[in-house]
DNA sequence: TTTTTGATAGTTTTGTTAAAAAAGTCAGGA
DNA sequence: TCCTGACTTTTTTAACAAAACTATCAAAAA
């Protein structure tokens, strides 16, 4: 695409870095747009110019977080040497996403269940690039003749993913709250570790 | 115990009964004390005589419901043919649970992750039935030389019960809705039939 | 013509208050 | 001891004003 200028493509590129460490240190409620147009001592009218709104800006920070993590996995695909190489690789990727952007998730939090459908999107365009991962990596299993062949690949990696996930929210029901502090990620990313070795002997004949 | 007398048992039972009737047609915000009472043709001021306040009440009709569901749990321990006759037992009896008393859990819905601690002794209590039903299962069929092993069966039944929980979640996430609706509790048990038979067959030798 | 801003309009959040509804209490009767 | 009507206290709801923030725009600067 040649259409924008360079300049103003520079000035998008500074506003989403600053809006991302603001989202990331302050959440998305607790960061104005006067603070980040301070940040960048330039006037909070000129953020209007480059962004419509507070919330397309917030999405256009989460597009580039979410797109730098899909180009990981995609450039990952098919360079595992089996298929528990695949699962952990998965579950490893997703745990440092999680991890280093976890304030920026507040925005989530607050929401909850009515989110603008744009960012319905980025989740669904990051779930399909897992499933595509792990179902590739499934395929090439059964050709090797690791494991039984299977008529849906995608379903099973559809449920260990939903499994993958609970794991995440049993943990966190159990400390009576919504979304897990950070220090009980690791927690989960141990119990993940363990599912997928009891899921993919299942997989195996 | 031969405390209380009988007539004082009977009521509270009939209370019981018909709190139970309005917290799973209206559920509990939507249940006044005075309808309970106006049910029962007694004046309200006699509720307080018997339950201390309206919470206790609702406790008390949870704790004979789950007291009874883990009866059944416990009145059918050791009575499979085998692991995976368990788990379904275990899932099937959950799922009638749930749904014939779906409009019973509002006050969850509500209060969320501010539960007062006698719920969570119940759940907490639950969780242990089924624990124990699941791996003494397990340590039965290791017995039985079907399956390997295991250093420590409840760890890994909590696992499982963990990844089920997460079925339901994901499902739910899937709406963009937070608790599951009556329509979607048969997808959710569909889906667990078939993560416990891939579990079962990542235990097997 | 593009980029930038100060001033300001519009909207959401927060805090206040009063009325209504429901929870919870109590003195006294059977 | 079991029960009630009348009463008090607490919680919920609605209305509204003040404050904080989002968003707009005419006009200046580059």
């Amino acid at each position: 695409m040649a259409t924008g200028n360079d300049h103003q493509d520079i000035k998008r590129e500074k506003i989403l870095d600053a809006s991302h460490q603001r989202f990331l240190h302050y959440g998305y409620s607790k960061t104005t747009m006067n603070e980040i147009a301070g940040d960048l001592s330039m006037s909070k009218a000129l953020l209007y110019y480059y962004f419509p709104d507070k919330s397309q800006l917030y999405i256009a920070v989460m597009r580039k977080l979410a797109n730098d993590y899909i180009k990981n996995l995609e450039d990952n695909i098919d360079t595992f040497a089996n298929l528990k190489d695949a699962f952990v690789f998965q579950i490893n990727t997703n745990h440092d996403f999680i991890v280093s952007n976890y304030n920026f998730f507040d925005f989530f939090r607050l929401n909850e269940q009515n989110l603008p459908d744009t960012i319905w999107e980025i989740v669904e365009q990051v779930h399909l690039a897992e499933l595509n991962l792990l179902s590739r990596a499934i395929k090439t299993e059964i050709e090797r003749g690791a494991i039984k062949p299977l008529e849906n690949p995608e379903e099973i990696v559809d449920l260990l993913l939903d499994a993958l996930h609970g794991i995440k929210v049993s943990a966190v029901s159990q400390k009576k709250i919504n979304f897990p502090r950070k220090e009980h990620l690791e927690e989960i990313h141990t119990k993940r570790l363990l599912l997928i070795d009891i899921f993919i002997k299942g997989l195996m004949y």
